[in-house]
DNA sequence: CGTTCTGTTGAATACCTTCAATTCGCGTGG
DNA sequence: CCACGCGAATTGAAGGTATTCAACAGAACG
């Protein structure tokens, strides 16, 4: 399942040479979890990192009533928890499959050893934890200053962006979704009905055809939604 | 104005000699900044970070209203605008003075001399990157799944928690402390109304003593505000 | 083909915001 | 020393957006 050539395009491993890269695909533990698999919850005793393999895992927080707000959906190759490593002895939010994932452990004490043997992976580290700050920058901008139409056109756009297409596919679940925008998926249903309803999307499935690119990017800038 | 035991507080620079630090503080320039002042704003392009020696800096974002979320209030010896080093060429959010204030700006290519004069440097960034994304974590977690007074109450636990006494100071103005828990003075007028009705805290002006910490800590932990 | 999870829809409600009007606090100048 | 003026803070009434609770439809899966 576990291609090797998914180990050259880690990021964070970006500079290392094949042999280094061969070294810590034979010394790091990997494991395997199925979709709703809990890999880490809140406070948890943290004493390393990992990072995703394949599949897709989602880093999120829950409130005491059970609301759920999704930090951040992982994809393939990126770390998550490495906050833990350097400011931290627990984890400060969980983390769970939803898809079949494969992950990698950093221990602190191999992390020490991956930075002997090559500094420059501090700096890809930087690096990566400027962009996480970034994200969380613009996440609280959402949650805070915008509503959930003008968070759902920013994600939507952003999606077309990354996959170079006005046809997209939510690689989640719409309440996942929701969760993501910092909502629940009722009020999420009803707003891409609205939406979808002025032609500004089709929406078949977890597919969405995006019809009006013009009036999403107005959305996204904070114009309110007409109904 | 500026004491010069101010620079060997700097968590940064934690571990260097005092001869190196000697070195940064004739080397670096420095800025002065009244309140109100604006140091950058976002979108702007980012040739390096900051450090406040003095004074109280905010860095905020702005909706297309006008509305604005503090994200940060940044006390002495603390960076700012560090991820423009590192993944960005432009400021992700703005960044206002709001008292008077001294800050030392460091470019790129200085941070690469220091680096290389200190490796321990790097380290250190780390060290605070991953803070600060721990913070931002607990923002859009209060944001997203908890109301105001619940904000409210945690920041008042904060502060207690910080001063170590159950008197404490709000150093902001109430209209900075709304747009610091994502909301608007009058919403946070309201609620500190009521809260200090149901004897939870007294309030003078800017000082607050808090009277019952018991229900305070209940609130932060997700109990409702009975009215 | 039934069970289960995901998604949708409706009605009532809660929380927060908006807008407008006052009041308070405080430094300044007469 | 007092009065003025300005920004900060407060209060009220109305409105809007999102949530809650409940019921139902639909898709996925065994």
């Amino acid at each position: 399942m576990l291609k090797e050539n998914a180990i050259t395009a880690i990021p964070l491993f970006r500079g290392l040479s094949q042999k280094q890269l061969d070294e810590l695909v034979r010394t790091f533990p990997r494991q395997r979890h199925g979709p709703g698999e809990v890999i880490f919850t809140e406070g948890e005793e943290a004493n390393g990192f990992y990072i995703l393999l394949a599949g897709m895992v989602k880093v999120y927080k829950l409130s005491p009533e059970g609301k759920e707000q999704i930090l951040h959906i992982i994809g393939p190759g990126e770390p998550f928890a490495e906050v833990a490593l350097f400011s931290e002895t627990v984890f400060p939010a969980c983390a769970e499959a939803i898809q079949e994932s494969e992950i990698m452990f950093f221990s602190r004490k191999g992390f020490q050893r991956l930075v002997q043997d090559d500094p420059s992976i501090v700096m890809n580290m930087l690096a990566i934890l400027s962009q996480r700050l970034k994200y969380f920058t613009r996440l609280v901008e959402d949650l805070s200053l915008k509503e959930v139409p003008q968070r759902l056109a920013t994600y939507l756009l952003f999606l077309a962006e990354n996959e170079g297409s006005s046809d997209v596919s939510l690689r989640i679940s719409k309440g996942q979704l929701a969760s993501l925008l910092g909502t629940i998926p009722e009020t999420l249903s009803r707003i891409m009905s609205k939406m979808s309803a002025q032609g500004l999307f089709e929406m078949r499935g977890r597919r969405i055809t995006i019809l009006n690119r013009r009036a999403l990017g107005d959305l996204a800038a904070g114009q309110k939604l007409v109904l």
